[in-house]
RNA sequence: GGGCGAUUAGCUCAGUCGGGAGAGCACCUGCCUUACAAGCAGGGGGUCGGCAGUUCGAGCCUGUCAUCGCCCACCA
């Protein structure tokens, strides 16, 4: 302990952090035991891309898991925080494919093996900086048991669930109209597409009727998909096109004839009523198609290029067709006229591409029998979302689910475990691969080409991850696991789809509680993007001030499951509050010499440590409580208030006067007995949120263990809990801000020593302010003061201060202004009366009277004394200034 | 078209049982008091979005309206 003098009187995490973190994880110190009686708790790390760099998102919900399993850790539960990433399948290989570029050479170069050989290659490469990151933040994650979404365990996951999703019938292959990402050139599941409203037209063309001079005419925002058209309907209600329903229309520009037939899906009041359909590139004409048989004509390739069934607009890109079909239209007379139409146009999430819906062939998963059981965990409450109102955001999107498109037109990812047999049809779906055709026995074999969605493999991460399938003590010790933590955004792409996953495969629910945070938001509220520009790098705000107050700074303040804006001064007054700390224990550092730890006796303690253990003991119930409701930010407000405001701005001010105070050897040893236990358990629960700067001072007080992440978390000492200690001390604090506020106020010199008289009436407690004098003497720097049941004279030339308990009198002879000193007290006069007022207002209600609950009202007359006890006092004293 | 969230001090936000409106930043005053000026002490500042209701009592509960934001949705 010699260099504690030396230490340095900024907190500097720069050169505490790396230290810490690096003894914490090779002395194993994140892995669980492998005692298995122990109570076990375990999370599930969301597993970032490993194409990523850390956000602050993961900033976040890396923060609060850690302080979820730091906490249950020291709690002595056997703590397990699974981490992991993910391949990523579309950024991923989209990366690759751009590193390729670069060097002038496509996938196609390197062919599928080679390519994936690249990707593995990138892999080993770049995907461990975000792991890299989430050390920096201090994350306690088991590294030895890091996993990855395509690693051997999981791949061999992917293919149980996929060979028992298709064994049971759950999936299925088949042409069906997808979401189509011309740029990806793949299929992308529902809730890949992001909906924007856009300003568009609408185009009003007119269809001519065969054999005839009449016309039809119908409306589309896509004209260029008229191509395609293999029908128009109308609504078998539609008293305007009762007599043309079962008759053809000359397709314009293609020449084609298409009939006329009716639809219960079109709405009569939109646009005409008519509505040309394209079964191959629309939803619902597609729906619509194969409820009246007809032909699904496909008119564009994989990158929205038109094909050959578009004619002579084969070649072009399918916006540029657009412009060219309706400037034809309008040559030939076909175009009625174009309105202004709003509507929402899908884009690929990924890459912001328009969306082609169109027909291809797609492997599904049947979601109907797997949503019935996802939704009934939830609804009985098995499983409880948390904040509570997301239960209904996942509740009303499972029970509005359609089959998932899985099957991706990609390299890299779990590839399909389905062979086709050449020589004679056979589908084999298999967990191994089939080494030839079990019908047939021909070696002719060829596996799909697809992969699966990434999601597939993530559906599966609370399982996989411990070694399902494989039935072992790890996976029925740790699994389900304790609780889900993430974020909003991803409750469909993920939680959703690991809760059916899990029942579906493993007959548990993946965890019982799912704790949905909010996103972080730039300082102005807009989501952080690539193409605003204004993302914060965690990084950098772990470089310039640590991680422990950039993961402070973003819990507290909080309300769970909100967004979050990321404000520099937040930071920057987290980091005050980091150094606040560090000064403090520096301070009790510097006073430990001579230090032995001894038994106090209870009567040893002074009315400061009484109070200031109280509290300790009232907020570590708190912290607790609050961190079991996964409120961290609540938890952090409240460590934040009792340590700066209790612990440092009183108890260190009140304790200085013995710990300075060396002819009082055992009062000495008590108080520093005293501030020593106080401030090693405010790090114990402190240590969660701020793990380094907690070790870092835990190993300079006495006393301490290897480390304080395995250290006891404290509990609730119930007969430490010291209400009249409390009281007392409240009161005492009211006369020493009475006091500081007379000083300031008359503007007296910070150094200068005054005089001070308090009266009293209440016995009981004249005698515990007579025995804590030296508190105000010492705090409001008082040299002299008399505590006096009753004042022969009042003082005339003093300035007077009444609280609801006592008076106090500061002589300022000369100083003194009569009339300032008349105004204050009118003032307080008047602050004093509208109280009094207030209450008896209250307790002239009979209704309050006879209605409030007893403790209410008696508060209540309590209130009221208090103010006509002191509303008497400064009439009394105004009384004898104004004489 | 549905659903959710927000609206509290100049700014950013807390406010867990319905019972005395809080914090940080900013602002004003005085202090480099040997733990900390990234600090200390003191101070000013709010019809808790509007209206109606329930209640003895509403920032909090109910209804409604307004503004902003987010999510979901196959009206071309």
């Amino acid at each position: 302990m010699s260099d504690i003098k030396n230490l340095p009187s900024v907190y500097e995490p720069q050169t505490v952090e790396g230290k810490w973190y690096e003894h914490w994880n090779s002395n194993g110190y994140f892995a669980p035991s492998d005692d298995y009686t122990k109570k076990p708790f375990s999370i599930v790390m969301p597993p970032p891309n490993i194409t990523g760099s850390l956000h602050l998102g993961h900033a976040l919900d890396n923060t609060l898991q850690d302080i979820l399993t730091r906490w249950r850790r020291m709690q002595g539960y056997n703590a397990l925080w699974l981490p992991g990433t993910d391949h990523a399948g579309i950024a991923t290989q989209a990366r690759v494919e751009e590193s390729l570029a670069q060097e002038g050479l496509t996938k196609h170069d390197l062919g599928r093996a080679g390519f994936i050989e690249k990707v593995w290659e990138w892999k080993h490469l770049y995907g461990n900086r975000i792991t890299n990151q989430l050390s920096l933040l201090g994350s306690s994650c088991d590294w030895s048991r890091e996993r990855f979404t395509m690693d051997e365990g999981c791949s061999i996951a992917v293919r149980e669930a996929f060979v028992n999703l298709y064994e049971k019938d759950l999936i299925y292959q088949g042409d069906y109209i997808t979401n189509w990402c011309p740029r990806c050139n793949t299929a992308i599941s529902d809730i890949e597409v992001e909906h924007e409203d856009s300003d568009g037209s609408l185009w009003n063309i007119k269809y001519p009727l065969e054999n005839s001079d009449e016309y039809i005419v119908v409306a589309t925002t896509r004209p260029e998909t008229m191509l395609g058209d293999a029908g128009v309907a109308v609504h078998p209600d539609d008293e305007r096109y009762r007599d043309l329903v079962g008759k053809n229309v000359v397709l314009p520009l293609q020449n084609r004839l298409i009939p006329i037939f009716t639809d219960e899906y079109i709405d009569q009041e939109f646009g005409t009523g008519a509505v040309k359909v394209t079964p191959a590139h629309d939803t619902n004409d597609f729906d619509m198609g194969l409820r009246h048989g007809l032909e699904q004509i496909l008119i564009m390739d994989s990158h929205a290029i038109m094909n050959e069934n578009a004619g002579i607009y084969e070649g072009l890109k399918s916006q540029e067709c657009r412009v060219k079909i309706v400037e034809e239209l309008e040559k030939q007379g076909f175009l009625l006229n174009i309105e202004e139409h709003q509507h929402t146009v899908g884009h690929c999430q990924r890459c912001n591409t328009f969306i082609e819906p169109m027909i291809s062939k797609q492997w599904f998963v049947k979601m109907q029998p797997l949503a019935k059981p996802a939704i009934e965990k939830v609804v009985d409450g098995e499983i409880k979302f948390i904040p509570e109102r997301f239960t209904k955001v996942y509740i009303n999107w499972m029970e509005n689910i359609r089959d998932w498109c899985i099957s991706r037109q990609l390299w890299w990812g779990h590839r399909i475990p389905v062979w086709y047999c050449d020589d004679c049809g056979e589908v084999i779906c298999s967990k191994t691969d089939p080494e030839s055709c079990n019908k047939c026995d021909s070696h002719n074999l060829r596996q799909d080409e697809d992969v699966l969605d990434t999601w597939f493999s993530s559906a599966l991460w609370p399982f996989s991850t411990l070694g399902w399938p494989e039935d072992n003590k790890e996976l029925e010790y740790f699994y389900p696991t304790n609780v889900l933590v993430t974020g909003r955004d991803i409750i469909f792409f993920w939680v959703a789809r690991m809760i059916f996953s899990g029942i579906e495969h493993t007959g548990k629910i993946p965890f019982p509680e799912v704790n949905i945070h909010g996103l972080i938001l730039d300082a102005e509220g807009r989501k952080m993007s690539k193409s605003l520009d204004n993302g914060i790098d965690p990084i950098e705000v772990i470089e310039k001030y640590g991680a422990d107050t950039l993961r402070f700074s973003l819990i507290t303040g909080v309300t769970p499951g909100n967004d979050i804006r990321f404000h520099w001064d937040k930071v920057e007054n987290t980091r005050n509050f980091a150094n606040k700390i560090w000064n403090a224990s520096r301070f009790v550092l510097m006073n430990m010499d001579e230090y032995e730890k001894i038994e106090i006796s209870p009567d040893e303690l002074t009315l400061a440590d009484r109070w200031i253990i109280s509290r300790l003991n009232e907020t570590i119930g708190n912290v607790t409580n609050l961190l079991e409701q996964y409120d961290s930010g609540e938890a952090g407000k409240k460590l934040y208030e009792f340590i700066w405001d209790e612990f440092c701005d009183w108890y260190i001010e009140l304790a200085k006067p013995r710990l300075y105070d060396k002819d009082n050897q055992r009062e000495r040893l008590v108080a520093q007995n005293v501030i020593n236990g106080v401030l090693k358990d405010i790090l114990r629960i402190l240590h969660p949120f701020m793990p380094f700067i907690t070790e870092e001072i835990y190993q300079y007080l006495p006393e301490s263990t290897a480390t304080i992440m395995l250290d006891k978390w404290p509990t609730v000492a119930e007969n430490e809990i010291d209400n009249q200690a409390v009281d007392d001390m409240q009161n005492i604090m009211q006369v020493i801000r009475a006091v500081r506020n007379i000083r300031a106020e008359f503007n007296i010199n910070p150094g200068a020593k005054i005089e001070a008289i308090i009266v009293m009436q209440d016995i009981a407690k004249l005698e515990v302010f007579t025995q804590n004098s030296a508190y105000i003497e010492s705090i409001s720097n008082v040299s002299k003061l008399n505590i006096v049941k009753e004042l022969e004279e009042k003082p005339k030339q003093a300035v007077s201060a009444l609280t609801s308990l006592v008076e106090i009198y500061v002589p300022l002879e000369g100083v003194i202004d009569i009339n300032k000193e008349i105004n204050r007290l009118e003032k307080d006069m008047k602050k004093a009366d509208d109280e009094l007022k207030k209450s008896i207002g209250k307790l002239n209600n009979t209704n309050f009277i006879s209605k409030a609950p007893q403790e209410v009202i008696a508060k209540e007359k309590g209130k009221a004394e208090e103010a006509r006890l002191k509303k008497e006092g400064i009439e009394k004293r105004l009384q004898i200034l104004k004489d």
